[in-house]
DNA sequence: CTGAAAGCGCTTACAG
DNA sequence: CTGAAAGCGCTTACAG
């Protein structure tokens, strides 16, 4: 139970009979040592097992290691941002002595333009490490491709357009979710009971996790329910859509049996919650998504009856932490790193403020 | 948006025109100074913001900041502190260089003696920090009469016996996750359904956590339910009792009204889905905590509707951080840390496997 | 009570 | 292609 001292450059050099000036340009392949001191150096490094110390190699270096995150900014429209944007810099304060500095790229995620602006001015100030949230497709394709092309190492946050090219994705898996809220929605109704399925749907987005969400929702129906999933039924609306009033109580007129439950793919299901208490449709299971303020409330007042959190904030951590291990630690990153699906409730919504 | 240098010990020591060595001093109340140059490096110190360089002083220090973890040994039996433990130790990997090392004394359970001569042990081994499982209620608090006495930290894991002396606990808020199974339960059964309330009991053991899951639960039926929580009966079975066919057999036959669902207030709830299984008991609800490996199986088949789980894992990580940010980073601490109450599925159970 | 100097392991010019 | 030396910010004896 003895402490071995670590081995160091200085070990290794005296070992191979050079400089620790040369082993250190092995180390990093900088080049000009002759191919016979390589060998000889890098067998030595194999053969001690050598780990660098990474303390006094960020001290001795003062190299910074800008790390640029590019995202939607968090607005009161939209404040599901800021958790993962919150969780990034929970994640900084931990590696912020390694000489790890944050740059941050808001776009709206309504505007196309402006993602391609901070694109652009992300790659200008040439960072060490992306965290990028892939709103817009094709521009974040466009995007991933320029920044291999520099060596960049991406980390894609939320949503996967990942081809092979990118040091990880960091997210939820939207079709698993999406039969999780079926699960909830089924246990609750038992068979045989109609259910309606709400999008709202965003022009010119990214759509992928709503199809998907949709598609494990429908899925759990078919693979579960007698009947099948003739139990669903689906309607669309578009985000801007000001009043869901009228489109809201045709859908559930519409429906041949009576609506006992309602799924709508993403955060905006306090919409629905207020339709739903503006008329007076208590008893119908309403399951949505994302912790926002307003959800929330819906869900603390009875309305909601189940949220189900993309633990954004636990995302943003993974992201700068992904990127701290490949960057400093030269450690393997799992490339596909899904979260937990969480389902919260009204009784276990205490304790996930914080995630 | 320029880079301002950190004020370093340097930068100190020539504003008070002292040297760096007596800003040393002052820094680290280690004595020997003056009290009017300490009034001033501090001033100095104070007004410039000094923040230390974390990496620079662990380099220099080669100090051996030593964590004890003072839990039970994960046994096949009871596999339950294996992950703690894991968590622990992913948290080590990241902190590992600010030369901090991990002793592990592991305890059986069921053995209060084996405890005390852990106990015994680590203190004799002077750690700079203490993660512990308060499994025996008075030892540990014994014990952590002695860490305070010797000025050790201690952050308290999984269970809470602190009395204002520790400096975190890490775990479940058991009162809520029983709300929380309560909730599920009447989710799926609706008003007016019987359900058994199934304690494994351990002599000797901390029950603290098993008493406040039923009492949450209860709380949620005796809130909830127009009968008040008439609709619960209770059963309690010795942790070591062997057959629990009879038992089980006499306690779903007594009852008045057909039993719709168990809740199993801890992890041996597979032995009550063993039960179920054997005896055709198919459409009764079950609840019970924790992911261990026999849960899972009857999660996936159906028999278990539903596991809590602790996140055992994240206790693990979460404690090893607070003492990275006590000894360390000297930062405040947060005293009560309470993880959410995760709530698992066969649906989202898939992700939770590394949690 | 105080200061000067060496050292932690690595990196970075610079000289040859 | 290689080595010697200075330096990163802090800590630790040691001399006075």
């Amino acid at each position: 139970m003895h402490h071995i001292p670590p081995v160091r450059i200085k070990d290794i050099a005296d070992f191979a009979g050079v400089s620790v000036g040369t082993v250190d340009r092995v180390l990093h392949n900088r080049g000009e040592v002759s191919n016979r001191t390589r060998e000889k150096v890098l067998g030595i490094i194999h053969k001690l097992n050598y780990q660098p110390d990474i303390l006094a190699s960020a001290l001795a270096s003062k190299r910074d290691n800008k790390i640029a995150v590019l995202i939607p900014g968090g607005t009161d429209e939209n404040p599901f941002w800021k958790y993962p944007l919150a969780g990034v810099e929970e994640g900084l304060r931990e590696i912020v002595h390694f000489g790890i500095s944050l740059e941050r790229y808001y776009f709206n995620f309504t505007d196309r333009e402006s993602f391609l602006r901070q694109s652009a001015k992300m790659l200008s100030d040439k960072p060490q490490g992306v965290i990028l949230a892939p709103v817009f497709t094709g521009e974040a394709a466009l995007l991933l491709d320029s920044c291999n092309e520099l060596k960049i190492p991406v980390v894609l946050i939320n949503a996967n357009i990942c081809s092979g090219s990118c040091l990880a994705f960091i997210g939820q898996d939207s079709l698993q979710s999406g039969m999780v809220a079926a699960r909830l929605m089924h246990y609750g109704l038992g068979d045989d009971s109609d259910v309606l399925v709400v999008n709202f749907i965003r022009e010119n987005g990214n759509q992928n996790h709503i199809i998907k969400r949709e598609e494990g929702f429908r899925n759990y129906y078919r693979d579960i329910s007698k009947t099948g999933d003739s139990l669903l039924r689906q309607v669309n609306i578009g985000e801007t859509h000001g009043n869901i009033n009228g489109i809201m109580r045709k859908a559930i007129l519409s429906s041949p049996r009576p609506v006992k439950g309602i799924f709508v793919t993403n955060s905006r299901v306090f919409r629905v919650a207020r339709f739903l208490e503006n008329n007076n449709c208590g008893n119908i299971i309403l399951i949505g998504y994302d912790l926002l303020d307003e959800n929330k409330h819906f869900l603390k007042n009875g309305t909601i009856d189940f949220l189900i959190s993309q633990k954004p904030r636990e995302q943003g951590y993974k992201s700068i932490m992904a990127l701290y291990y490949h960057l400093l630690l030269k450690k393997e990153v799992e490339k596909n790193q899904y979260l937990p699906v969480d389902i919260i409730a009204r009784e276990n919504l205490q304790h996930y403020s914080f995630t």
